[in-house]
DNA sequence: AAAATGGTTGCATACGTATGCAACCGTGAT
DNA sequence: ATCACGGTTGCATACGTATGCAACCATTTT
């Protein structure tokens, strides 16, 4: 099974290995009537170029290094399918790598360089500004997805999570809610941080000091099992923020089937995110919609940049979340949220 | 920026450049002295070895070809999860792809193949035998992930569908149900047509001869739509089989909120897959699980198998699915399945 | 002491393509 | 007719690593 070659074609063609290359390369100096030659040889003799050998030789791939923390987290798939698509659109290849639970993200760090990658995506999962450093002078740039590196030295697309924190603290306030709690996601992801803090920063400024958190981890038991011990408390609480949508599903099931309470008649519930199902019937829930299509343009569109530029100054992005108001939580009617970001779906143009 | 080879760091470590690359060869020829030297010579420039390079000299590229359908089709994360980080484990990586709607996937393997991929995986779409024997010819084996082609000139991992659809007829049948219905998965889906056709071929064989058969499309729309039409039909439907978990949902959100009818005492439903959103109180769907844990250790045994061995006859792998019965549907107390798969979560260990 | 053995090392080359450079060709201008 | 020029082509080499082969060394065997 001998491999064939550019020189193989040549040969065929009657032309010189230098001329099969320019037959296959958009642009180079080439006359017709050779390249229609040298694609008949290659054709008949079903030549592919060798995308590894025009590497080593041109110094760039084409690849796009993804590191993934967990790829079944919610809306990571739908970020991973409009990465991917819009990569190959520009003509683009993509390496996936996810972070099994054990692993951190350096140790890939060193597989995707030796690949060679022409720049990195990492989402969900953070990077020193070190190793971003050490990306770029090995001739990759980096852009955090959902992520961000303080100090700013590191490309970063991220929602503004403290904000939309601090949105859903007004809005429970202004609805008159007394007994308010939150249910946290993943304990140190920055997400859950961030809108922890931005949620509780802004109770305590209109001096309300007692918030309930229950820990939870971004998954559906979680906030089930975590929604029920609230719920179970003798001052239950009249208002739960949950982390994620996943959660607040979860959360919604145990008020009902659990606690045999209803929503959002005996609890307000909001979620985070706006995953498809929040606007099932079955859940109908009111809940943040993070600004995922416009986050994965921009990151797109800073990681082509850096492509371009690598030495570039760091550049931050920071997307505002919206409210998409449901059936879940009693809040203000006067409220009208910004104009939200399209939701997440099949047909929305990315790139 | 000079990029950093073998050569510079044989200079730095005194030795010869093939030396340098002996010590990043596992199990080469090579002193424990000379080793340390180099990899401490090597950490000093920061050289890495380039997978390009070794890629061109070794002829392989350790890099598995993932082409999948659409990403963010139900428990399609979870199989992209569970292949990357069982091939991450066996020291591969994985170049991933995603067929465009518009795209088909004959032009992306012209893609996958100048890559050279050692190998190749594709789920939930389907390549004639000529491309595969192309595929083989050109070094890369390929395993087809949840479809399979008839002859079985490839290789194939798949559910058992046509079985799967004979179990809900006689299930369905056994508990009485009068008034049959499906609602499709997408059009020509093999997973689709297989199911309709075991299930449609039993109910024929029991003299069952009127089955409403309602168009679908794999969304939680299509199965609400096609529920409410079913549903609002004077000769309402008692049983609806759907062709995948999302449309199960839909469905029942249909019956029970666009028709006020309860589930399952007005209208048994019955999906398949077993998402795990199949087990939330507000569905609890009766359902068939997809051993989707079995697909993919059987998956990554044949490519295991045939990245030794290419020119191995194909083997095509047929794997059983298991009702999961839950409240969602009438059904006899007396059938017990066999033993399911695993359901899908985080810790299945698949390699 | 000589010879055989086994472990290390370096040399030279192969892997397949891209591209700078010089040579070549034909065309139109002078 | 000569020259300049732009478009094509081939030659030679670079890209960075792996590996067969021969040379070398230290150790053990005879």
């Amino acid at each position: 099974m001998k491999r064939v070659t550019s020189i193989d074609v040549a040969r065929l063609a009657g032309v010189s290995q230098s001329t099969v290359s320019r037959a296959f390369t958009p642009g180079a100096s080439i006359s017709e009537t050779a390249r229609r030659k040298v694609l008949q040889a290659a054709a008949q003799l079903g030549y592919k170029p060798s995308a590894i050998a025009r590497s080593l030789s041109t110094q760039h791939t084409n690849i796009i290094g993804i590191v993934m923390g967990r790829i079944t987290s919610p809306f990571h798939p739908y970020v991973l399918e409009k990465f991917i698509q819009a990569l190959q659109a520009a003509g683009r290849q993509s390496l996936l790598f996810s972070t099994p639970p054990d692993q951190e993200v350096d140790d890939l760090l060193e597989l995707v360089l030796q690949y060679r990658v022409d720049g990195l995506v990492i989402t969900s999962a953070t990077i020193s500004s070190e190793m971003a450093d050490e990306c770029i002078r090995h001739g990759a740039p980096v852009v955090l997805f959902n992520r961000y590196v303080l100090g700013s030295s590191v490309n970063a697309v991220c929602t503004d999570n403290v904000e939309a924190g601090r949105l859903v603290a007004n809005l429970l306030l202004d609805a008159g809610h007394k007994r308010i709690a939150f249910i946290e996601g993943k304990a140190n992801a920055s997400t859950n941080l961030d809108r922890r803090k931005g949620f509780l920063d802004r109770l305590r400024e209109r001096g309300h000091l007692s918030c309930i958190i229950e820990p939870g981890d971004y998954t559906y038991e979680a906030g089930f099992e975590a929604a029920r011990r609230l719920l179970e408390r003798k001052d239950r609480p009249d208002a739960i923020f949950c982390a994620s949508d996943i959660e607040a599903f979860g959360a919604m099931d145990a008020a009902r089937y659990a606690c045999g309470l209803s929503v959002p008649e005996d609890v307000s519930i909001i979620g985070f995110d706006d995953l498809p199902a929040a606007a099932w019937p079955s859940y109908n829930l009111t809940t943040i919609r993070t600004p995922v299509n416009r986050m994965i343009r921009a990151t797109l569109d800073l990681l082509f940049r850096r492509l371009e530029e690598p030495d570039a100054p760091p550049e931050m992005i920071l997307i505002p979340g919206a409210l998409i108001k449901r059936e879940s939580a009693r809040l203000p009617d006067e409220y009208v949220s910004p104009p939200a970001d399209e939701p997440m779906a099949a047909g929305v143009e990315v790139w």
